[in-house]
RNA sequence: GUGGGAAUAGCUCAACUGGCAGAGCACCGGACUGUGGCUCCGACGGUUGCGGGUUCGAUUCCCGUUUCCCACCCCA
């Protein structure tokens, strides 16, 4: 039995890579246009990070994650091999593999004390991890690119146009990655005490009716009472349309932060629908929660959501930091994409095919010289056929090849053939790169 | 974690009621010693996902298991 990728993981190959690196590639131009700097952070960290970020009672935390304990560093075992270090673990600490990126960015704008920076406006690209079951658009390890802006309040953080900013610039993503179609919807969860009070409302408007619901809603309105918003299930939909709604308990200052975001994308121009059913999965979201769907990603619809954290950094134990972000499912972003894998690939310039012995010197010598020009170029073999050199470099999908061969080292003028055009001319050495290029 | 479908050559798929595991494409070589895409010829390619059972005989039927796909759940 040949070893195969794990359960909920997959290779990335050519040509499909070039679509990866086309996507990320156009995110961080985008993102520099609205002056976002990266930051990466580890790929694990402590289990509490994640348990007090993101929330003990979400599904996250609570069954999706990859934890283990790692060796005790006072371990006598510490160098013995695993399973035997196994036996003293008792005292290791907690580790996970992150699960979502927000948590990590906030513990290191914490821990480096980035609020004496101002206003931090931060982008990560990179792998998550949550062992769910795989399905289409949903891996164990999965891709997100994520963006936040947070920094005390002084620095504007909770501005309504921090929300407005960041909805536009993935709105202006979307569109420069050429994809057609999204969608984009908005809410207001509210503040903590909104929500408490909304729960509590929703709770008793429930009581009475949830007999009737389905068997998932039952077990929503005690676990999670706000995912019953999620329900699909046909019959309990007017019963959902009687109950509660958060926007009608969101208090003063959250009402007007909510109309502002509204009040500048619309003027902006940036198209959206509310919808007071959207609710997002982790604890830390406040105030303005939004999602980007697409049609064709099947179930798992959502090609990105985000939203505000005002509390997330002092549930961690830093300052007041107020913050927005967002996650986008980079595998589903791809599967997006109108692109194909072929189009966006970079093909090579020149293919040099030397002939005959001795001419892989000669032509090793050229092809440096061209690609210190910039130019993308693949090389043969000098025990290549001449038709052998053709077929390769029209595989590669070359737009010239050029023939090494004795007659024209000794001319030091070479054959350059354009493979669409079937056009062939001898070049000299000094003109091969212009050519090349025109 | 639950339910449905699937797994045969690198890829896409055949194989009747249980009877020698095949084709197309791709790949490699040749026809063709310095000019590609076309054509022709040849070669390579398999523990039929894995393990067990029934049978004279299993790709085929049965059980288990793994993985993939789809959906639930949840989320990006």
């Amino acid at each position: 039995m040949t070893i195969k990728a794990v359960r909920g993981t997959r290779d990335l190959l050519p040509p499909d890579t070039a679509l990866w690196n086309f996507v990320e590639e156009t995110a961080r131009d985008v993102f520099r246009a609205y002056n976002f700097q990266e930051i990466r952070t580890p790929i694990f960290e402590s289990t509490e990070l994640f348990a007090r970020g993101v929330g003990e009672e979400t599904d996250i935390v609570s069954k999706e994650m990859y934890t283990w304990e790692d060796r005790s560093r006072k371990s006598p075992l510490s160098d013995a091999p695993y399973e035997a270090a196994a036996e003293v673990l008792g005292k290791g600490q907690s580790l996970t593999l992150r699960p979502e990126a927000t948590a990590g960015i906030v513990r290191a704008y914490i821990e480096h004390n980035l609020g004496q920076r101002g206003l931090s406006k931060l982008y990560l690209i990179g792998p998550m991890f949550r062992r769910e079951r795989p399905q289409k658009g949903r891996y164990r390890q999965f891709y997100q690119i994520d963006a936040e802006i947070i920094g005390p309040p002084g620095s504007g953080s909770d501005s309504p146009v921090r929300d407005a900013e960041v909805i536009e610039m993935l709105a202006t993503l979307l569109d420069r990655l050429g994809i057609k179609g999204w969608n984009l919807q908005l809410n207001s969860v509210g503040c903590a005490n909104d929500r408490a009070k909304f729960n509590e409302a929703l709770r008793q408007a429930l009581e009475p009716v949830v007999g009737q619901m389905c068997a998932d809603c039952q077990r929503r309105a005690v676990t999670n009472p706000l995912r019953v918003f999620d329900c699909k299930v046909p019959a309990d939909q007017p019963i959902i349309e009687k109950l509660p709604r958060i926007s009608h308990f969101l208090d003063e200052p959250c009402r007007e932060h909510f109309d502002e975001v509204q009040n500048i994308l619309a003027k902006i121009g940036i198209q959206f629908s509310l919808n007071d059913r959207l609710v997002r999965g982790l604890d830390y979201y406040t105030r303005t929660a939004f999602e980007f769907t697409h049609g064709a990603l099947g179930a798992q619809n959502a090609i990105l959501g985000g939203g505000r954290y005002d509390g997330l950094s002092e549930a961690l134990g830093g300052p007041s930091a107020p913050g927005i972000g967002f996650a986008i499912g980079e595998d589903r972003l791809v599967m997006s994409l109108p692109e194909s894998a072929e189009s966006v690939q970079k093909k090579p310039d020149v293919y040099v095919a030397p002939l005959g012995a001795g001419m892989n010197c000669e032509a090793a010598g050229l092809a440096r010289e061209l690609r210190r020009q910039n130019l993308v170029v693949d090389l043969g073999d000098e025990n290549f056929r001449l038709k052998k050199s053709f077929e390769a470099a029209t595989r590669a999908g070359a737009k010239y090849i050029l023939i090494v061969g004795e007659n024209e080292v000794k001319a030091d003028s070479f054959a350059l053939k354009n493979l669409a055009t079937g056009e062939q001319i001898s070049v000299p050495r000094g003109e091969l790169t212009q050519k090349i290029r025109a």
